[in-house]
DNA sequence: AAAGTGATCATG
DNA sequence: ATGATCACTTTG
C-alpha cells in the first residue's frame, strides 16, 4: 500500500518512527523501481528547534519545509552529499524527517546515492504519482531512540532530545 | 584524526 | 564580493 497524504500530516517526532520499516521507493530514469526498507530516521521540528534548518526562518533553501507534509526536502551537505528529508505536518510549520538509513545503505548520503535521489527531487511529492513514494507492507518493528548526530551547533537541550530512531531491539 | 567539497546565508 | 558554516564520507 502506498502511503497517502494523510500519513504525513502529523508532527515529525511522530512521523519519524512511523516511517521505520516502510519502503522508500524511487523510480529511476530507466523505468526500474528501487525499493529499500527504511531503518533509521531523525526528526527536525520547527523554528524553535535549534538543530533545524528552519531555525533562522524561511529562506529560499528551507521553503519546502513550510509546505504541507508528504513532499521531499533535498539539500546538499558538505558540498558532496544530497540528504533526503520527508516533510511532515501542516503548511506553514517547518518540520521534516531525515532518512538516515535503509537496508543496504547506512548513512544519509549513501542512502541518496544508492537510491538515485538528488537535488532535482527537492520539493517532489511522495503522494502524487511522481518518482518518489513510500509503501507499507504492514510489518511493525521495535526501535531504539538516540540523540541526533552532526548537530553540535544546537543548544544543549536540543542536542539531548532523543529524536533519532533506529530499527532494532528496544533499549533495556 | 582530517581532508574533501560546494551551496547557502549573513555580512560589507 | 567574500567568508564561515555545514543534518557527511572516506582515507590513513
Amino acid at each position: 500500500m502506498i502511503l497517502p497524504h494523510d500519513f504525513y500530516r502529523r508532527h515529525a517526532p511522530e512521523l519519524a518512527p512511523a516511517l521505520l520499516g516502510k519502503f522508500l521507493c524511487v523510480r529511476g530514469a530507466d523505468g526500474q523501481t528501487r525499493r529499500a526498507r527504511i531503518t533509521e530516521t531523525e526528526c527536525y521540528f520547527g523554528e524553535g528547534d535549534t538543530a533545524c534548518h528552519a531555525r533562522a526562518g524561511k529562506t529560499p533553501r528551507t521553503k519546502p519545509l513550510y509546505e504541507s507534509g508528504g513532499i521531499a526536502y533535498v539539500y546538499l551537505c558538505y558540498g558532496i552529499h544530497c540528504l533526503l528529508n520527508v516533510v511532515a505536518g501542516e503548511a506553514d510549520f517547518p518540520e521534516a524527517v531525515l532518512l538516515r538509513g535503509v537496508e543496504g545503505a547506512r548513512g544519509p548520503g549513501r542512502l541518496t546515492r544508492a537510491m538515485g535521489v538528488d537535488l532535482s527531487d527537492n520539493g517532489a511529492s511522495f503522494t502524487e504519482g511522481g518518482r518518489l513514494w513510500v509503501e507499507d507492507d504492514g510489518t511493525r518493528y521495535r526501535y531504539t531512540t538516540a540523540p541526533r548526530v552532526g548537530i553540535d551547533y544546537a543548544s544543549a537541550e536540543d542536542r539531548a532530545r532523543l529524536w533519532r530512531f533506529i530499527i532494532g531491539p528496544a533499549r533495556p
